[in-house]
DNA sequence: ATTACATATGCGATATTTCACATATGTAAA
DNA sequence: TTTACATATGTGAAATATCGCATATGTAAT
């Protein structure tokens, strides 16, 4: 794991809050990430794929749906850094953490 | 300090590998980190000064020259992640490291 | 005041990243 | 096997970042 491929990975909005998201629950799936980070389809898979082809992220299928969640074998540094940086923002993507586990616990949810 | 700002920050060779010299080595000064990474002087103050701009480090000059140093009142999370990557990934900046102490130390050095 | 050296910045060219739209693939129910 | 839904990706346009060169600013010695 290349330091700088990392920190590329981590400097956009988007993957940023989806990786801060996927931090606090541990796991998310597209569906609810894009209602979550209120983007379009193709937007939200493209940069969950770049953080899978990076190794950040691991995805499973399971039925229609593909959960995302940290990749198990990720450097603890480079965990580390994603913990830390989820635990010191929370104003940075409380919006959508509040979304995302709304979604997460209803029973009216897609998935 | 925006955590997507910061990371972008550090998502560029040339400003990640001066920030791991710099949280390694304490402090540097201009003409040191453009030797050390065989840059030439407009690229290095560039980025440096990018990395001054966003609070990531502060400049203080002494005479004719500029020492950089982590600013004091960066937020602890940061302030780790940039340690951390630094304790880390030695290979990833080892040659500059080496050669950034062998200036510091030296009394033919510039400054 | 002039010169030499260290550092910073203006600016157009180039490279890289991100986006938006269309479309393809994969799964499961009807 | 047709349909609906979830996800992924091809592609060119738009936005953004970086570079290279020239030049400006700041400091100290002569």
């Amino acid at each position: 794991m290349n330091p700088c491929t990392f920190f590329k990975c981590l400097a956009d909005d988007t993957r940023l809050k989806s990786l801060l998201l996927i931090a606090k629950t541990g796991e998310a799936c597209v569906c609810d990430l894009m209602e979550a980070l209120e983007l379009d389809q193709p937007k939200t898979s493209r940069h969950l794929a770049q953080l899978r082809k990076c190794g950040i992220l691991l995805d499973e299928r399971r039925g229609k749906w593909v959960f995302y969640r940290l990749h198990p074998e990720l450097p603890p540094w480079a965990r580390n850094v994603i913990v830390e940086a989820a635990e010191n923002n929370s104003l940075y993507f409380s919006d959508a953490l509040n979304k995302l586990m709304a979604s997460q616990s209803s029973t009216l949810n897609c998935c």
